[in-house]
DNA sequence: AATATTAACGAAAATTTTTCGCCTATGCAT
DNA sequence: ATGCATAGGCGAAAAATTTTCGTTAATATT
């Protein structure tokens, strides 16, 4: 599998707006409708492009209050992790959880409608599942930089 | 502002798959193609619905090192504060920036291929930044949840 | 030199988006 | 109660876009 430029340019335009028409991507890339409906299709199926999704307005949907919660298992135990991770992925509120390094085992990413829902996630569904020793939370003051877009 | 079911459905199908077709949604929804047309526009209207993106595969585009860094400044000054955030948004590898509560004052999520670049992002462009007082790095060792959905 | 392979192209066909005029239900004011 | 405005819905037609198809050119392979 090889990237040329072209493709490079085409799935910076795609990360930034999947909507535009061939023609237009046609235009910005300087080749025909076909083929960049062809080179699309590739990068579909080399499985470069995932999907396609509608990002929201977190705010426009009363979702306006976002934490870290650092999270530490009793033990580590094959047993544990996977009951862990199977049960923090069914959580709705939990947009990111990453296995990491340090102190602490896992990191979250919790979005939630003010402190008060936080209050309750927390209280009865993440420290509900069982085998978490400790858990941490820093709450987001300011939304610096959010982006999906990769530079490839 | 008011979104019934049907907008939230809509919403979360946009947000799975916002390459359906209106048909496609029509059926789901038991609507009509120009119904769904319209409460799609008014939605983006509404500016509930931010973007459409094409979200990539990063390990096929090489980039599988993920990091959370810690940023502490050395000062709180206003124009501190305004620079580092001009400076860290600029930088591609920081896909996510956020001023939180707690030990560390901003937390920083950073894509790169490798440890090596990693190395070569901390030293030779994270921390060229002014101001910064100390920071701490977490390594990504898996990636348990990683969602663009917001329950709505 | 002959032959695959890859990427590109325009035209035509198929499908989808978008516009339009009209209808119904609901709430509000008369 | 009656009239009116608003919101949401609908199907048909028009406009635009996607998708297919047959061909061509360039490059690598045998």
């Amino acid at each position: 599998m090889h990237l040329d430029q072209t493709d490079k340019t085409l799935l910076k335009l795609l990360q930034k707006d999947c909507k535009q028409t061939n023609k237009a991507l046609s235009n910005v890339l300087g080749l025909s409708v076909t083929a960049v409906y062809e080179r699309i299709r590739k990068l579909e199926n080399l499985g470069v492009i995932n999907n396609y999704v509608a990002l929201l307005n977190k705010e426009r949907v009363d979702k306006s209050f976002v934490a870290f919660c650092h999270v530490k298992l009793v033990q580590h135990s094959q047993d544990y992790v996977v009951k862990f991770e199977r049960e923090v992925a069914k959580l709705q509120e939990v947009l990111e959880c990453y296995h990491i390094s340090g102190d602490y085992d896992y990191i979250l990413k919790v979005l939630v409608k003010d402190m008060q829902e936080f209050r309750t996630f927390m209280v009865e569904k993440l420290t509900k599942i069982n085998h978490i020793g400790s858990t941490h939370s820093m709450f987001v003051i300011n939304e610096v930089k959010h982006t999906t877009t990769i530079s490839v």
